[in-house]
DNA sequence: TGATGATATGTAACCGGTTACATTTAGCTT
DNA sequence: AAGCTAAATGTAACCGGTTACATATCATCA
């Protein structure tokens, strides 16, 4: 193995000099740095990154724990955080969770073990067990997407409470008076924030709670099928249904149209993060496009500012509602 | 920081007797090793993993190149990779390189500068530079799904061309003649297999291979949605399509519906992978299912396999011919 | 010419574990 | 009790860079 006491020989130089001709090759000599990259590039050497990193106590890698890296949504979330990190010199450590809260917590210890400078959290859960991070100092940690109320660290969300609010004000702006919810998983601060928004367009255009129209999910097709078929066989059942996820909806357009109705004629569908197959449903599904990607980008900006010890705030990210064919005028 | 120097004064005893209490409690004296232990609990002491990777020379970490993360056949390869690679205690490296090779090549050093001890690569581009790898020795690569022909390292993959034949032969027995392709991009070893699978199953059934009738795509929805475009304005349109990604057949679906034609009355659909989408399209879809999360474990057994100096064999996995409602009878 | 300061280079300590080797201690035999 | 072996523990080198500090070299100016 090539290591720099190799290439200093080669060069007939310290080792000093050829760590400085090649991290700061200003103040060597011209003749010399020249004399040091030769015979670095004769000795094809690389440094040994993991000397580098145990001598300056700096990894260079980001922890990311995710729910599930299945799903699509998280997905470009991913590809966000992986693209910005990258850029910035940083590696990416991948932790699929599985929603397993232990899995988490052994995760975020990679930052205590020092495999890793830091972690970003894309749901809403606090990995801290007493040791799971270094004490003292801000942590170094971003929580993002699906974020606690009182997370003890920046966060990087969305107003889940006014986009609910908003694709259900679009839906009684149709003329729908029942409209059913298919949620995610009932101790989310997301899910409540969703349903939150939903009650209070409900409310604003006079319309009771039927706590009959709120059915859990796990923010997969298949959950959003079984939703749909909970709902579609109520006494009184909704003529349009808004999902807090694109899979979800899908899942749900796919049974309904199973049993024989057609949407958005029999009942309209609204979804919840603009996935690339959203444009490609049939019919195309009306929901809130997230900027995932931005959520990952954002992420990994926020975390480097804490790492380098710069104070960030919090922030939020804007949303659209797009329109497609899934919901249109109620016709009873 | 708490380090072993710490424990060691704390316990009183010296910094190898700690190390060995850790490492191998069972050459160390009982007494002593509670004390040991005592110590670490009073301290709070966690090795550092640095140190410990620096010193022997091994990351633990895996570096897995993606050429895009967002493919849900991907999201689940990784999955098992991750599954895997956490069982045995490796972390992994997620690099989405979208189609860079430039990225790859970099991200393959990521072993050469010892940041990762093995690369697991999905697609079938040689990653190596002079210098992305350690002279001599196996390579510490498996190449895994889109394999190269002379891949230099073990390679996981599924018999494609086996599998495409399947698919055409199904269509061919439903009484299909004119059968459209959606391919992949044009130089992948994976799509000129399935290619040849496609054209073994026609000229078994004495059909005449019809250029136009093949379309090439980028395994994208919008890439299908396009391609079936150009398919179903032929002058002589094919009757059924087989396309070699879900999501492109999901794609090809849409704009098959956007025209006022039916799947699959007035042509039938085929897909490749068994996303979780394909049963929830609508119809939903018939397609190859590939075992995406074994391929992700596989692939890490056999680098660990070739890591610690074994030999391993390449490997073949099984699919399945799964039937759903998107293909159905020739009906001109 | 010699003093002064700037620039260039070398020497060696250091990061925090691991482990070969040396040394001490314990346990046993005669 | 002396002698011997085995077990337990300590000492210090080592991994491969980085960098504080020491030293050497050179240009400049009085």
């Amino acid at each position: 193995m090539t290591n720099i006491r190799k290439v200093a020989e080669l060069a007939g130089v310290s080792v000093a000099t050829v760590s400085r001709a090649l991290k700061s090759p200003d103040i060597v000599s011209p003749t010399t740095r020249e004399k040091v990259l030769r015979a670095v590039d004769q000795a094809g050497y690389k440094p040994n990154l993991m000397a580098v990193q145990f001598r300056s106590q700096r990894t260079y890698n980001l922890v990311v724990l995710v729910p599930t890296i299945s799903n699509t949504f998280f997905a470009r979330v991913i590809s966000g955080i992986q693209e910005a990190a990258q850029e910035r010199g940083y590696g990416v450590l991948l932790c699929n969770t599985l929603g397993n809260e232990k899995m988490e917590t052994q995760y975020a210890s990679l930052v205590s073990t020092r495999q890793a400078d830091g972690v970003i959290q894309l749901r809403a859960f606090n990995p801290f067990s007493e040791n799971a991070f270094p004490a003292g100092s801000p942590l170094p940690m971003i929580n993002a997407c699906e974020v606690l109320d009182d997370a003890p660290c920046p966060t990087v969300k969305l107003d889940n409470r006014a986009a609910a609010r908003q694709v259900t004000e679009h839906l009684i702006a149709l003329g729908h008076r029942r409209i059913g919810m298919i949620k995610g998983p009932r101790r989310s601060p997301l899910t409540r924030d969703r349903q939150r928004g939903y009650q209070d367009a409900l409310s604003a255009a006079g319309i009771g709670l039927d706590e009959h129209l709120l059915c859990p999910g796990d923010f997969t097709p298949l959950s959003g099928y079984q939703a749909a078929e909970t709902l579609m066989t109520l006494a009184e059942r909704p003529t349009a249904i808004f999902c807090e996820s694109d899979e979800m909806a899908i899942g749900a357009m796919s049974r309904i149209k199973e049993m024989g109705l057609r949407v958005p004629e029999d009942i309209s569908v609204a979804g919840f993060d603009d996935i690339a197959f959203a444009s490609y449903s049939d019919p195309p599904l009306t929901t809130i496009a997230q900027p995932a990607e931005a959520f990952g980008r954002e992420a990994v900006a926020m975390l480097i500012e804490v790492l380098e010890g710069r104070q960030v705030d919090n922030l939020m990210l804007p949303y659209t509602l797009v329109s497609r064919q899934s919901t249109a005028e109620c016709r009873p």
